[in-house]
DNA sequence: GAAGTTCTGGAACGACATGTCAAGAATGCT
DNA sequence: AGCATTCTTGACATGTCGTTCCAGAACTTC
């Protein structure tokens, strides 16, 4: 009973991230999220509460969609782990440059802006945490297919990766072209402790055109 | 003649490159710049010219500062050009820990808050282009020692570089602690081609503690 | 010390920020 | 249709933003 809502809530909280993502936490006004998400500043604040709690709210959404899709990504049988590896690594060069509007990713933004918030602290720490656990599982199958070496510390490899991810989105968006950012992908993965068997396996092993 | 200044102006300035990185563009009012410079806004505006100005002309003096800072790190014999490119590796990931405060690189703060900037969009660049060009020479001052397989391709290590510089930062904002951050830069200095011969004279190659 | 010049701090202003509210519009139920 | 309920819209209060301006302080030169 009652009216029912103009809006579609989920469309909604994703036009607000995309704006989130675009013009951060302190560069976005309620008038920008409100336009972005085709309703009221009134509503706005019925339906999400103020500016802080909207924030808190896009992210943790936005969060939920980033582990469940990495996680995709890097789950699946250790025969496939090591391409599933290089899939996390490809899939990160493209991001920014697979977005309509080169927008980079929510956490990054958070975490670089550094904004002051004790629970969106929290849930960015808990999807760095899983994302990090899907690589490491990812690490360990292709340990156990023989992949990679298995002496390598897979936390610390997890964490590279995740760094990489982090840096080449921070490239992408400096303006480094969506070919370049596949090499730098492919160089990433060629750093990574395979086995001598599967190194040889594996197309040129570290080379690419010589010439510059 | 005249009254003179009751500020330096390079102190002021870095007190305001501070701010800037402490809160990005948008999260910085020119009372907080004023406030953090030790002087009034009438000053400031005389002194500098209106926010954006002020900005550009800090970042600018940030990346001069940083360029030099990495060319400084970067350049040197080729009997040192590996340890020189691990000594990168490894300020890369104290970067963050060793600011008092945990301040990131102005650069990453700009690229990512996604200024619309002009002319700090074509400093930036060419801060990025400059520090890659050292990272280059110094790969290949690496590969004619025989330290880095000759057949690798330097600019591509050098962006792969540069990305997991950028990488260990956002992850050093995110939290993860100094120690872990350096073992992330052993990794990734053990992920880079290293000839054969190298290779062996290194302490543990691509190990580590076993257990997690 | 008087004149001229430059720097300083705060007042002032219009624009825009956030958050609230009330009157009206659109629905379900009886 | 009438009522209760919920959503929407635009106006409003209050504060902060960037920027300008000016009266006075501090210095150099004569």
């Amino acid at each position: 009973m009652g009216r029912p809502p103009g809006f579609d809530r989920t469309k909604v909280t994703q036009a607000i991230e995309r704006q989130f993502r675009r013009t951060g936490y302190a560069g976005t006004s309620v008038d920008d999220i409100a336009k972005a998400g085709g309703l009221g500043r009134g509503s706005l604040y019925a339906a999400f509460g103020d500016k802080s709690k909207l924030y808190l709210q896009t992210l943790a959404a936005y969060c939920d969609r980033t582990e469940t899709a990495w996680a995709a990504v890097l789950e699946g049988p250790d025969e496939t782990a090591l391409e599933r590896l290089r899939a996390y690594l490809v899939k990160s060069a493209r991001f920014v440059h697979d977005d309509p509007d080169g927008l980079g990713c929510m956490v990054t933004g958070f975490v670089v802006e550094g904004i002051n918030h004790d629970q969106a602290n929290e849930r960015v720490r808990l999807a760095l945490t899983r994302i990090e656990g899907s690589l490491t599982e990812c690490v360990q199958a292709a340990q156990r297919h023989g992949d990679l070496e298995p002496e390598a510390d897979a936390p610390e490899i997890s964490q590279l990766l995740m760094a990489v991810n982090r840096g080449m989105e921070v490239m992408a968006k400096a303006g480094l072209d969506a070919a370049a950012l596949e090499r730098v992908a492919d160089q990433a993965f060629a750093g990574l402790p395979l086995t001598a068997q599967t190194r040889s396996q594996q197309a040129p092993p570290v080379v690419a055109d010589a010439a510059s």
